[in-house]
DNA sequence: CTCCAGGCTTACG
DNA sequence: CGTAAGCATGGA
């Protein structure tokens, strides 16, 4: 059990918008990363930690090195974001594990968030590693690899437990280089993830802004449409199939190279 | 019953 | 090129 002093940070925010699935909260926060649970309770500026995961990996997992000044004051553009960055002042990104992420995104399509996180919870327990009573580790990409489609569908995945099944052999088997994303730029790491399949543009985005950092991402959901409409429909004459690129092109530019951040804001105001 | 959910793939002009 | 149906599942 340890503590961090934090400034620009708010845990409730960080982790009730919609980014990560797998945390709870019962008093504290509880979360299962990289193999490890981690409990975890904010009192003011403090955060105290119970986890065997040390400092460095909480402070890197929580983005808690991001300049909020620097990056408010970026996407702070006008008097449609402003109230919200107020509203949710602490939210922060986050560093998902980018297979975790991958396949949580991959559950993601046409689906609500109460399903997606109940699938994940399902593989947990169906195909991951006991950590202590009741918490799983996330299945690996060989752990999913032998799984046949019979026993995949307990997880009710649906249409998308083939597509979660081709890309843990594509990954198990080094056929796809998931961790070399890393070093790609955003452009390159977009077209690769697209590969795969049941990944595109929106996919590809969470990925990349979730878990590989890449903050010029800007994903475009049924949500962000919705609000982006409402707060900039003006700027969007294009056709209903592209408009969903089309806003995340005009976000880029507008709300410049933090603007995954925005979109982050933008989403938590719609979710509520 | 219909419609929608952090979309994508495939088929058809 | 561009658009539209189809996709499993669960809740409103």
């Amino acid at each position: 059990m340890y503590h961090i002093n934090t400034n620009d940070f708010d845990l409730d925010h960080t982790l009730s918008c919609g980014q990560v699935f797998r945390w709870e909260k019962k008093g504290w926060w509880t979360g299962v990363v990289n193999g490890a649970i981690i409990r975890a309770k904010q009192e003011g500026s403090e955060l105290i930690i119970d986890s065997s995961l040390d400092e460095k990996t909480i402070l890197d997992y929580f983005r808690l090195d991001d300049d909020m000044d620097k990056i408010y004051a970026s996407i702070n553009r006008d008097e449609k974001i402003a109230p919200l960055i107020k509203k949710y002042i602490g939210l922060r990104l986050i560093r998902q594990d980018p297979w975790e992420c991958l396949v949580s995104y991959i559950c993601s399509s046409n689906n609500t968030i109460r399903n997606i996180a109940n699938s994940i919870r399902l593989m947990c327990e169906c195909f991951g590693r006991e950590i202590e009573s009741g918490y799983y580790s996330f299945p690996e990409p060989q752990a999913l690899t032998h799984v046949e489609f019979c026993d995949m569908e307990q997880c009710r995945l649906g249409f998308r437990a083939p597509r979660v099944l081709k890309i843990a052999s594509q990954v198990s088997n080094c056929e796809f280089d998931l961790y070399g994303i890393t070093d790609l730029s955003y452009r390159e790491g977009r077209e690769e993830l697209m590969k795969i399949d049941g990944v595109g543009h929106k996919i590809a985005d969470c990925v990349l802004l979730f878990a590989f950092g890449k903050l010029e991402s800007f994903p475009v959901d049924t949500h962000i449409e919705q609000i982006m409409e409402r707060f900039y429909g003006d700027k969007f004459k294009g056709s209903k199939s592209k408009k969903r690129e089309e806003m995340a092109e005009f976000a880029r530019g507008y709300f410049g190279e933090y603007c995954g951040y925005a979109q982050e804001y933008l989403y938590m105001e719609d979710l509520s």
